[in-house]
DNA sequence: ATGGTTGCACGGCAA
């Protein structure tokens, strides 16, 4: 069988019904995982959701911020949301669908200040980085079929951020960030999917900053939301695409959606 | 060095 995966930072899901409903149009994704839903589980827009074709949904929210769910055309099971860096603040949530376990994550953005002594935010989310690869480590089910998708909030390589040397002391590019990035992927063998298929001499990006006047002239992206895939999958990963005219959409998000094809 | 924009929720914070 075939299997589309999605992931979006969909930037408050009930200020975006009319973008969503055109990403499951166009894209017509099985398993849709999205991230800063902003929106306790109460006020989630449950029927929307339906209309759109997802029977199984699991939702991880909390009033105003960050926020998960997981939208799926196939049953999901042993849904559960995960504390991170013992908070409860709906940054992780993981099911299995179709026997592939899926992890969705929300890596905190971490301020402005690249400096973890001078900046809560960003000691925050370096001890997120170290946590994820640490719980990876210890899992040791590299065997597993399993997909890792979200803002990871971190652009790991050269072209993944418009200027390399412009960005190397802004939050999202540092050395500190990148090397935790990697040590968390290859904590698990984890492969970047989308990578997988776009060399990495080609710039690339998913987010494109709500305070620049013409986001697609200045281009001043950055690829922060990824899709990883374990090496069982690595076989059935078949293409991968980031959907940057999403981002000229009405009403867009910030981020735009990445899809991934397997086929199992 | 600063400010630029958006969502949530209705002031100010997080991004």
């Amino acid at each position: 069988m075939s299997l589309r995966i999605a992931t979006w930072n969909i930037c408050g899901v009930r200020r975006r019904p009319e973008p969503l409903a055109r990403l499951v149009r166009e894209a017509k994704p099985d398993v849709l995982c999205l991230q800063e839903t902003k929106a306790a589980d109460d006020v989630f827009p449950h029927a929307a959701i339906a209309a759109l074709g997802f029977k199984h949904v699991f939702v991880h929210g909390m009033k105003g911020y960050n926020g998960l769910a997981i939208l799926s055309r196939w049953p999901i099971k042993n849904a559960t949301g995960r504390d991170c860096v013992g908070r409860s603040d709906c940054r992780y949530a993981h099911a299995t669908i179709e026997g592939i376990e899926i992890h969705n994550c929300y890596v905190p953005a971490g301020g402005d200040v690249p400096d973890p002594k001078k900046n809560d935010k960003f000691a925050h989310k370096l001890a997120f980085l170290d946590e994820m690869a640490e719980w990876w480590s210890g899992r040791r089910r590299r065997n597993a079929k399993a997909i890792l998708v979200g803002d990871l909030n971190v652009a790991p390589l050269e072209n993944d951020v418009w200027s390399h040397k412009q960005l190397l002391n802004v939050v999202s590019h540092t050395p500190a960030e990148v090397d935790r990035l990697q040590r968390w992927r290859q904590a698990h063998d984890w492969i970047d999917a989308v990578r997988h298929f776009v060399p990495p001499e080609q710039k690339l990006f998913s987010w494109w900053s709500f305070r620049n006047r013409d986001w697609a002239a200045s281009d001043r992206g950055r690829r922060l939301d990824h899709i990883w895939a374990t090496p069982a999958l690595a076989g059935a990963l078949k293409s991968a695409k980031v959907m940057r005219e999403a981002r000229g959409w009405p009403d867009a998000s910030d981020h735009v959606p990445v899809v991934v094809d397997l086929k199992l």
